[in-house]
Formats: structure tokens, C-alpha cells, sequence
DNA sequence: GTAGACCTTGGAGCCGACTCCAAGGTCAAG
DNA sequence: CTTGACCTTGGAGTCGGCTCCAAGGTCTAC
């Protein structure tokens, strides 16, 4: 039963989820795949499983997180447990980092609108906040556009 | 005149504006410090203008700009002219890129958001786009917490 | 004169998630 | 039987900005 149809190559699998087998090769390494069974060539096989084993990868991809958080889902998963707790756990932990960043970026943002806007409106007398010009030819002149 | 009191070790710069020599000599390597002059002994010799000068590449830092990028201003800069110019593009390419990230990070965020209410509401039904559970347990029970 | 803080170099390591490579083996179609 | 698409491996490279290392030389204060 668990070892049933293993008929898919990596390439195979890749191609289902949209990934380069590459990737399916580094996720084994990874640890996110358990080493895979192999043909009588060497060839890595896998059963119709391994395809919602990289969908669930490329999910919590898309939901941000990493490569190490979505091992440990996977590992509660592969108990036969749903990982909603850890994964919930992640999610948390992610959305506190995400709103972090958007903190940042909107700090950031503003900064850099109101550079822009005295360097469009006045020259280089403000912009940045020190040295934005060479010592000795910005005393003088002013703006250069 | 340019090669005046050239008394300032990488130490020392480094110290002015808060990061370490091995920072400053990376910023030598990367182009944005042009190559030092030196001491009998070997040691790199600096005027106070290079505290401007790494000065000038922590604003630059500070507004999200690239080494990169900041070796362009520099460039320029070094001419004897405003780099207002050319910093107003880099400036307004990384408010772009900014906005678009921060629309990335919203977008996620109300996805994991809403994922997590899934999550504390029902247990482990929705909330992943799929293959949230492994394939045989989670169709019969439900909510795992 | 000696301890300890500084300086020098090139090169490797770090984070993350791939991505690409060479050199070879395998497999299916025609 | 040949062509061409696939597979195998380990290892190196990518991006950015440091950061750390060893093994040595130098400088400064006591």
C-alpha cells in the first residue's frame, strides 16, 4: 500500500507543482522529501503522494514561510497529525515579521518621497542627511539641474 | 592640499560613524573607498574627509540604496559635483521597488491573516490552499487542537 | 622592554533558496 | 541502433553586505 505505484521521476513531480527538478532534488536534500525510493537505474521514483507533498512545500511558500519552518510542518504532518498547530505557530510568528517590515518600508517610503521632493523642488542643499554633495563645491553653488 | 593631514587610521573611520574596519576596507574592495594611501609601515592613512565620505554612504545605506548603486553616486560626487541627479533616479526606482514590496507584504499579510482565523476557528479543513493534512487522516476528524 | 591594542593580507563563511555545471548512465521512439 | 530527452552525482556559483579567521607586523603606554 505505501509502496505502491512509484512510477514519477523528479521531473515528473517538478513539472506537476511548476518547479525545476533541481529544486525537488534540493528540497530532498533539504530534508523537506524523505530520500527517495530508486528504479533499478538509480532513478528516483515516487508515488502520486510525493505531488501533494510539493504542493504543501509550495503552499506555505506562497504563505512566506521557510524552507526549516516548512520541515517542521512537515514532519508533524508525515506523523499522520495535521500541522495546524505549529503551522499556526509559523503563521504568527511570520505575520509579526511581515508587519515589521511593512513598518520599515513605510518608514522608508516617506523618507525617500521627501528627499525626492526637495531634491526636485530645491537642489542638493537638503536631500540627504549629511555630506549629500562634495565639501568644497556644494557650499557655494547650490543645485546642479 | 588633497594629501593634507592624512593621520586617520581604518580604525579610526570606522569608529566615526559606527561600523567596524573590516566594513571599511569591504567598501574599499567594493570600489567605494578609492584605494587608500599608506603609512611607512603599511597602515592606511586617511584626511577627515573620508569620514565625510562614509558618512555619506551610511545616508545612502540608511535610504535603502545599494553599495552599488552608492559607487555610482560616489562617482559623481567625486567629479566635484552634486550627485542629485543620478540620485534621483536611484531614489525613485527604490520607491518603487518599495511600493511594490509593501503591496506584496499587505497581500500576505491579509492571506496569512485570514488563514489564521481559519485556522483558530474550524481547526485544519480550509486553510492552506491544499494538502494542508496528509492525505488519509484529515478527510474524517477535523480540528486537531 | 613588554603587554596589549591596533594594523596587514587573502580567503572563507554566512544567510536562503535555488541554479547551473560536467561527465556520465538510461530510456523510449522511430 | 541511433537520437535526444531524461536521469545521476557532488560541488560550485548567485545575490548583498558583511564578518571572521590566522599569522604575522606595528605602535603606544607604562
Amino acid at each position: 500500500m505505501t509502496t505502491a505505484t512509484a512510477t514519477l521521476t523528479v521531473g515528473k513531480i517538478a513539472e506537476a507543482v511548476g518547479v525545476t527538478a533541481d529544486t525537488i532534488r534540493h528540497w530532498e536534500r533539504e530534508g523537506l522529501f524523505p530520500p527517495a525510493g530508486r528504479s533499478a537505474a538509480g532513478y528516483r521514483r515516487y508515488g502520486a503522494e510525493a505531488i501533494d507533498r510539493a504542493r504543501f512545500i509550495r503552499a506555505c511558500q506562497g504563505a512566506g514561510l521557510r524552507l526549516g519552518d516548512i520541515a517542521d510542518l512537515l514532519a508533524v504532518r508525515d506523523t499522520g497529525v495535521c500541522p495546524c498547530e505549529p503551522a499556526e505557530q509559523h503563521l504568527e510568528r511570520r505575520l509579526g515579521e511581515i508587519g515589521a517590515e511593512i513598518a520599515r518600508l513605510e518608514g522608508l517610503r516617506s523618507q525617500l518621497t521627501s528627499m525626492l521632493r526637495a531634491v526636485e523642488d530645491g537642489g542638493c542643499g537638503e536631500p540627504l542627511p549629511a555630506n549629500w554633495c562634495p565639501p568644497e563645491q556644494c557650499e557655494e553653488g547650490g543645485a546642479t539641474r
